[in-house]
DNA sequence: GGGCTTGTTGGCACGTCGCCAATAGACGCG
DNA sequence: CGCGTCTATTGGCGACGTGCCAACAAGCCC
C-alpha cells in the first residue's frame, strides 16, 4: 500500500462498501482454506492491506465476520430459474442437471461451504445452513412441480431434505473423491428422485 | 475436591487412564453443547475438578483433546452385527431398522457428531468423519449383500455414500425437526435403498 | 488553501493457550 | 511405622489473539 514517492499518502481511503467487500473477500478466501481458529484477524487484515483495527471496525467481531462469510457462501445455492414444463421425468432431469451445473460452477465455494475443506459449525452457522437448505428444498419442490396449495406438507419437505442430503453426498463423491462421473451422479440422483416422487411420497403423505 | 477435614489432601491422585477418561468425559460434554472456540481449557479443567495445566499434560493441546472427542463420538456409529440372511427386501429392511435404532439409541451423541449442535470442522476432523463414513458404508454394503470379490467398485461405494447422506438427513428430520416419524423415515430409506440396489446400481456398474 | 467528515491507524487491556519447574499425594521398602 | 521414591498435579510465566477506543490523516467541499 506504500508507494515509493515521498509525499504519497501512507494509505488510501476507500468507499465504505468497497473496503468492506475487500476485507470480506480476503476473509472468504482464508476461511475457505483454514478453519476458524487457525485464521487470525491480523492475517485477514494483512492480506487486505489494512490494520487489524479496521477489520474490527467493519465487522465488530471476528465471529460476525465469519458468519458473514458463511452467509455469503451459501447464498450461491439457490439459482433462480423459471419452472420447467414437460413430463415429470423431464422436469426431474432438468432440475438435477441444474443442480449439478450449479455445484460444478461454484465448485470451490460449494465444497468449502459444505464443510469439506474447513469450517467451524455452531448454532448460528447451523441456522444459516438450515435456512439455505430450506430454500434449496423449496426450489426443488417448485422445480419438479410438487407444490400444493397451502405449501407442501412437512413429510414431503422432510423427504426432499433427505434427498438433498443425498444430492450433497453424491456431489462430493463426484467433485471431491472422483468416484462418480457427472453422468453417473446424474443417473443416480434422477433415478432416486423419480422413485421418491412416484412411489415414496404418495405413501408418505398418507401415513404418519 | 476439597474436603472439610483439616488434614485431608487438597487433591487426590488418580490412575493415569482414569484421570484421562474423566477429563475426556467433561470435554465431550462441553464440546457437545458449545462450539470449539466457546469452550476454554479452563472450563474443562474446572468441570473435571483439576487445573488447566493437567489438561495440557494429558492431551498436549486443546486441539488434540478436541480431535480425541470427535474420534470418540463417531466411534459409536459402526454397530457390529452378523450379516442377515433372507430376501434382499428383508435384508434392506433389517439394515435400515438397525441404522435407525442405532441413531435413536445414541441420539444426543449422534446429533452432536453430525454437527447439529456445535462443531468445528477442518481437515483433521473431516478426515475422521470421512473414515467413519467409509466404515459405515462398508457395513451397509456387507449388510445388504452388495460385496463383490475384490471389494465393491468405486461407483458402488460412492452410491452407498450418497445414500448414507440421505440416511443422515432423514434421521435429522426425524430426531431433530420432527417432520418425519420413525416409520416414515424407515419407509423412505428402505424404498430408496431398494431402488438403488435393483435399478440404479446395475446401471452404474456398467457406465463410467 | 482551510476546515470538516470519516476512513484508518496504533496501542492498551483482557482472556486464553502452551509450557515447565516445583510441589505433594500415594506407594513400596527397610 | 517412618522414609524415600515416583509421578500425578499444581501454579505461574511468556506469548499471542481479540475487542475496543481515542487520535490521526486522507480526501472532499467551500
Amino acid at each position: 500500500m506504500a508507494t515509493p514517492a515521498a509525499s504519497a499518502p501512507r494509505w488510501t481511503r476507500l468507499e465504505h462498501d468497497e473496503r468492506r467487500e475487500q476485507i470480506l473477500a480476503c476473509a472468504r478466501r482464508l476461511f475457505s482454506e483454514r478453519h476458524f481458529a487457525a485464521v487470525s484477524t491480523a492475517q485477514i487484515a494483512c492480506e487486505a492491506g489494512v490494520t487489524r483495527g479496521l477489520v474490527h471496525h467493519y465487522f465488530g467481531a471476528k465471529r460476525a465476520l465469519y458468519l458473514e462469510v458463511v452467509r455469503e457462501m451459501v447464498r450461491v445455492r439457490p439459482i433462480p430459474e423459471e419452472v420447467a414444463a414437460g413430463t415429470p421425468r423431464e422436469r426431474v432431469d432438468l432440475a438435477i442437471d441444474r443442480w449439478l451445473t450449479m455445484v460444478e460452477r461454484n465448485r470451490g465455494t460449494w465444497l468449502a461451504a459444505l464443510g469439506a475443506e474447513g469450517f467451524g459449525r455452531d448454532a448460528d452457522v447451523e441456522a444459516i445452513l438450515a435456512e439455505a437448505r430450506e430454500t434449496a428444498a423449496a426450489w426443488l419442490i417448485a422445480g419438479v412441480g410438487l407444490e400444493r396449495p397451502g405449501g407442501a406438507p412437512d413429510a414431503v419437505r422432510a423427504a426432499v431434505h433427505a434427498f438433498a442430503g443425498m444430492a450433497e453426498a453424491a456431489s462430493r463423491e463426484w467433485l471431491e473423491h472422483n468416484r462418480l462421473s457427472r453422468a453417473q451422479a446424474h443417473d443416480l440422483l434422477t433415478g432416486t428422485l423419480l422413485t421418491l416422487i412416484h412411489d415414496l411420497l404418495p405413501r408418505l403423505e398418507g401415513s404418519t
